[in-house]
DNA sequence: CGTTCCGATTTGGTATGACAAAAATGCACA
DNA sequence: TGTGCATTTTTGTCATACCAAATCGGAACG
């Protein structure tokens, strides 16, 4: 999709710093957790002006491959899927207030859950069951405790997504969580229905 | 996710242009389309220094609330689920380089859209299975023409995402398509089997 | 010898001004 | 009315400057 505004764009001047840092942190010139060179130093070694080096810094840092706090230099980071995350982070939260826009969310995510359950009891091994167990387990203690009910759900909910072993999963849990944590103003109640369901959920693949 | 940057974060200039920005997108008092005031009337109606209005404009471009070509004036833009997912484009683009990059988002792929089937399966109304049955024979009628049949096979399935009536869902089939149609040199032929497994699928909804 | 504290230096954030090139504009002309 | 060109805007980039915050180095101290 990115072609469709590529093939009429210029060279733009930043866009090379970009790459370029994009490749050096790709095959570890650039090491994860070193800050980048200052911005002067970079001007000079690239005969640019101070305006392309901080375009291109922040266009590094929109892409998540670096974190810049302000007044701070620039981290190398690591490209994950927690990056993409993140750059969707924001329009994310902006549709969530749109009517409707957290059902939508979280109709995906029931229907994502219903098919990482089914998953799960095809596939699920040893270890993954003793996880959600005591998962289940610390869920169960905490009945009377809202907060941290509230957590070991989650807690519940991130073996599902491990399971699979696929490495996209537990960044899109994170990103659940993320997003619709602040919407959850209904429901905090309710902890025995859950429960029920879950324990169910842990015989269907003991099979 | 977003808080534990934010919590470091001292004012930056920039970012209260860009959320002044996104609230008079949102509430229309810019237009989609319409594009943004040139830098140097924002500069002179904020009285920041057009250093600071670049930056913003950069800002917005990266969050998907304006498209800015190179020398054009930035377009205000539909703030939807596709401009979320541009935003995550260069990242995922580059996760997909690494190995087994393609394999994990395949499988996610395979997972949700397995899903899909079962939810159509028991909420496709009649519009939706008359349009599945369209694909499915347009999708027929190019088996002897490859590139074709990649087509029809895609329109066949984004059907599959639009059943659920989740605007969420349509971006992300856009997003797959977009993200693996450049890493499909293997399973070009092969039609006939693709044929019946979906032959199938259309079998079982007609419940 | 290690730690803490303070000052000098470095560095990022912002402002200002300038200039070339490309786009938008308006006007004359057909 | 439509078209082509000259003028004006506007963006992309550069250079410079200043402030405040972060960093660094050494001195003072335990």
């Amino acid at each position: 999709m990115t072609e469709a505004r590529i093939r009429n764009a210029r060279t733009r001047a930043a866009d090379n710093l970009v790459s370029i840092y994009e490749r050096q942190i790709i095959d570890g010139t650039l090491a994860v957790g070193e800050p980048l060179p200052p911005e002067r130093k970079i001007m000079q070694s690239f005969g640019v002006s101070r305006t392309v080096v901080r375009e291109a810094v922040q266009a590094l840092s929109a892409k998540g491959l670096v974190e810049a706090r302000p007044r701070f230099r620039p981290v190398v980071r690591t490209p994950g899927y927690d990056a993409a995350i993140e750059a969707v982070g924001s329009v994310v939260n902006r549709l969530l207030t749109v009517p409707g826009g957290v059902r939508n969310l979280f109709e995906l995510r029931i229907m994502m859950e219903a098919a990482l359950v089914r998953d799960a009891a095809l596939h699920a091994d040893k270890n993954h069951v003793a996880r959600m167990k005591q998962a289940l387990a610390d869920n169960e203690a905490a009945i009377s405790d809202s907060q941290r009910f509230f957590d070991t759900d989650i807690a519940f909910h991130r073996v599902l997504y491990e399971v699979p072993d696929n490495p996209v999963l537990p960044p899109i849990h994170q990103a659940y969580t993320d997003w619709l944590s602040s919407h959850w103003t209904r429901m905090p109640r309710d902890p025995e229905h859950n429960h029920v369901n879950y324990r169910a959920h842990s015989r269907i693949f003991e099979s």
